[in-house]
DNA sequence: GCTGGGCTCTTACCC
DNA sequence: ACGGGTAAGAGCCCAGCG
């Protein structure tokens, strides 16, 4: 029989000998179903010396491992672009695949070995062709004996799988879960502290709340959470923090109560799968906080700030975990910690509906199943990418080498011309990158090393660097980046038919953005040292077409007589000027043979003497702030409020003197007590182990105390801290936030070392110093502020 | 012993 | 654990100083 699903998860099982492929899939008409492939067996390449005879070798190999390799085929395939002939190895056991790998190359007249480090199951999607997140059809027939398996059937498939194009999603069924413990000091352990409530809402918006009673024992609670997941019975189980901290947390407290958290489909624990997220068969683990890197403008990466980013919920009612046994034991707030947790299910609802569709796609696009989407970095999304497209492209995916780390030339960055302009268009070249991979063909395995001849192609010499890349056949990086445009352009034509509720048209969209991603992520891949199909040449042709194709606009530009102020990378900045900047774009289409357009148009910009900070003001009103403490994170908030304050009279035409009554007057309220004091507060990242800084910092001091009062820190953690009165240095008079008051505060050192900085930035452009804001002493008058003048630097 | 200039370390941004 | 280019603050070092 012909079977129809959509794949949710898969893994594998070594039985009775045979590795089995088990696919967790929903059918249309939302039964969930186990299909197990036997037909499936591991392999790798060996490539051989050219003049020998492949059958012989395939053959001694059989007889040398007899147990181990199953059989071979002779095969043509690529490495790097060029022709090899190969041994397709076939091995009984995936984990034997690696060691067999590793002997088979000690051989006599193998030159190397490949793709023995392919993981069995993204193989197997892989070499089917099918990917997760996507609808597949395969026969099969009924399968027995899986007893323990929850699902609603189970078959065996009888032939391969094969890929349905079908852009649907079944329903799929879905809990959110969170939980508060009880912790004595600092962070909670879960050797010691007790989980006190897990909330749970389900996809139908179904509130479950299970508390613990006044003996603290969470066994009780722990059984009634696993009982209710298997009888839900969910298909995604998501939370904020799952793989670092919940999912461990859960699984130390039912080991110490003597319970097994069988919460996945074939009644074991989750465990910790070799790309370090947790997996729970037959389930996916979607951990949120995975994708909290796609929110940018989000700082502090905590689920109330993205929430409240996305507009789930405000971040408000927030417990923090040292606040928890206050609530506790004082009986008129107990309500208020179930209230707060429940609160963090919904937050995460909200940031699931948000995230899911781009996840599902990206998935989707990738190969990668939808529980190691989100943990994968970005190099990793797209090496998965490349790896499904070498498959197709018939080359062989290059180990993973140790290389040194050379640096090679960037972008250009024009310096700006200080000051306030006005009606200034943003002219950049599409996706600049991916288009010069296009044009040029440049490819791992198109390029040509300065010691071999020129091909009979002919090649495209990259300017100053002098790298050649052949103009045929098209590379490997040329075909990828050819389908991804075309499929992101058919997508967004059919988009354009669709209506705004149409279900189609979020799934639609999500697959667009993800082929965005994935080609924008393109060229600093080709850059990574870490990347199987690094070659430093490709990396450095592609900035140095970059660079040249800006400076060559540069010329046309003043050619035409058309006035720039600034640009950055694939971007120029320059005056308004209609007929001039078509008859510029009209140019760089014929002579340079690339496509730009106009971006945006800024009625108004400012720059400093900075490159890359500068503010603007659109047409309709609104502000870009690119680069300025405003966007940053690591500065106190007095600071950014203050300066976005100051562009926005600045910007509006309101005038430097109404910039500078509005600053005495913030500084008086800050003197006064009356900013509140979470605005004080620094918060900057741990980019390192605590004992490998070189220098003291404030932030890393702050973490120290953090640390000996319990509370656990970890890399890439967030730490925020104040500036507390006395004498010494900085970080001498750092304090957690959560350890300080409001009383501590050094407002002084925030009025000179974050307010004055930050705003006198800005008012420099207008020649007012540093010195002149805080005096009484003549300023400028508002006339000044239409011809602007810049300070007195040489 | 203190000061200030210059270099280094560190973080976070732009594209 | 994707690239290079850039700004900026604070720490650190040390020459120079009656």
């Amino acid at each position: 029989m012909k079977i129809k699903f959509w794949l949710l998860d898969l893994n594998y099982e070594f039985r009775n000998g045979i590795p089995e492929v088990w696919l967790w899939g929903i059918t249309s008409d939302e039964r969930r179903i186990l299909i197990v492939d036997r037909r499936f067996k591991p392999y790798f390449y060996a490539v051989l010396k050219g003049d020998v005879n492949a059958e012989d070798i395939g053959n001694s190999i059989l007889r040398l491992f007899p147990r181990n390799v199953i059989g071979f085929e002779v095969c043509e395939r690529k490495v790097f672009g060029k022709n090899v002939k190969a041994l397709k190895i076939y091995c009984s056991d995936p984990d034997r695949v690696d060691d067999i790998a590793s002997k088979v190359k000690g051989l006599p007249n193998i030159l190397d070995v490949y793709e023995y480090d392919i993981r069995f199951t993204l193989r197997y999607l892989i070499d089917n062709g099918i990917r997760p997140c996507g609808w597949i059809e395969v026969d099969c027939e009924p399968l027995d004996g899986y007893g323990n398996v929850k699902v609603d059937s189970i078959y065996l498939a009888l032939d391969k799988p094969i890929s349905i194009e079908d852009p649907s999603i079944p329903k799929l069924k879905i809990l959110g879960f969170w939980f508060i413990c009880l912790s004595s000091s600092g962070s909670p352990k879960p050797e010691k502290d007790p989980i006190i409530v897990i909330s749970t809402i389900d996809g139908d918006g179904v509130e479950k709340m299970f508390t613990v009673g006044e003996d603290l024992s969470d066994l009780n609670i722990l059984k009634r959470f696993i009982d209710y997941v298997n009888s839900y019975d969910p298909d995604i189980i998501v939370s904020y923090g799952s793989n670092s901290r919940l999912i461990p947390y859960l699984l130390e407290r039912a080991r110490r109560n003597g319970l097994k958290l069988c919460i996945d489909r074939v009644g074991s624990e989750p465990h910790t799968s070799l790309y370090g997220h947790i997996s729970i068969t037959g389930r996916i683990n979607l951990d949120l906080f995975d994708f909290a890197d796609e929110f940018q403008e989000v700082k502090v990466k905590s689920l109330e700030n993205i929430a409240e980013y996305l507009g789930v919920m405000k971040a408000e009612g927030v417990i923090e975990d040292f606040e928890v046994q206050d609530y506790w034991h004082d009986p008129n707030r107990r309500g208020d910690l179930y209230r707060y947790s429940m609160d963090n299910v919904k937050r995460i609802m909200g940031v699931y509906r948000a995230i899911i569709d781009f996840a599902i796609q990206l998935s989707y696009l990738v190969g990668l199943p939808l529980d190691f989407i989100g943990t994968a970095a970005v190099g990793f999304r797209v090496e998965w990418f490349l790896i499904r497209n070498a498959y197709r492209f018939g080359e062989l995916v290059p180990k993973r080498k140790e290389v040194l780390y050379q640096p090679y030339a960037g972008a250009i960055v024009l310096q700006p011309k200080p000051g306030l302009h006005e009606n200034v268009a943003v002219i950049d070249f599409r996706s600049m990158y991916p288009s010069i991979m296009l044009t040029y063909n440049v490819s791992p395995d198109t390029y040509i090393p300065p010691e071999e001849p020129e091909p009979q192609c002919g090649v495209y010499i990259a300017p100053e660097v002098k790298h050649r890349f052949k103009r045929d056949p098209p590379g490997f990086y040329r075909d990828v980046l050819k389908t991804l445009i075309e499929v992101r352009d058919n997508i967004r034509s059919v988009i354009k038919g669709l209506s705004l509720e149409d279900p189609l048209y979020k799934v639609l969209d999500a697959r667009q953005k993800a082929i965005k991603v994935i080609s924008n992520a393109m060229y600093g891949y080709a850059g990574w040292i870490g990347a199987r199909w690094y070659i430093k040449p490709v990396a450095e042709a592609v900035t140095a077409w970059g660079r040249s194709l800006i400076s060559n606009t540069l010329k046309i530009s003043s050619e035409i007589g058309l006035k720039v102020v600034y640009g950055d990378t694939d971007s120029l900045f320059v005056e308004y000027k209609p007929e001039l900047v078509e008859k510029l774009l009209g140019r760089i289409r014929s002579e340079l043979g690339f496509e730009a357009r106009v971006d945006k148009v800024y009625v108004r910009i400012l720059f400093t003497e900075a490159k890359k900070r500068y503010c603007g003001l659109l047409e309709d009103g609104r502000l870009d702030f690119v680069g300025l403490e405003v966007v940053r994170g690591d500065w106190a908030n007095v600071a950014k409020i203050a300066q976005e304050r100051v562009l926005e009279i600045i910007m509006h035409g309101e005038g430097v003197n109404k910039a500078l009554d509005f600053i005495r007057s913030f500084i008086g309220r800050m003197r006064k007590g009356e900013i509140p004091f979470k605005e004080y507060i620094i918060w900057k990242t741990l980019t390192k182990d605590l004992s490998e800084y070189e220098v003291k910092a404030p932030h890393v001091e702050a973490a120290r105390i953090l640390k000996e009062k319990g509370f656990s820190l970890s890399l890439g953690d967030k730490v925020g801290y104040i500036i507390s009165i006395g004498t010494g240095k900085l970080y001498e008079r750092a304090i957690p936030y959560m350890l300080a008051s409001k009383d501590q505060l050094d407002v002084e050192y925030y009025i000179s070392n974050q307010v004055l900085p930050a705003v006198s930035r800005i008012l420099e452009v207008f020649g007012v110093r540093e010195e002149q804001i805080m005096s009484l002493g003549k300023t400028k008058t508002l006339t000044d502020f239409f011809k602007p003048k810049v300070s007195g630097k040489p």
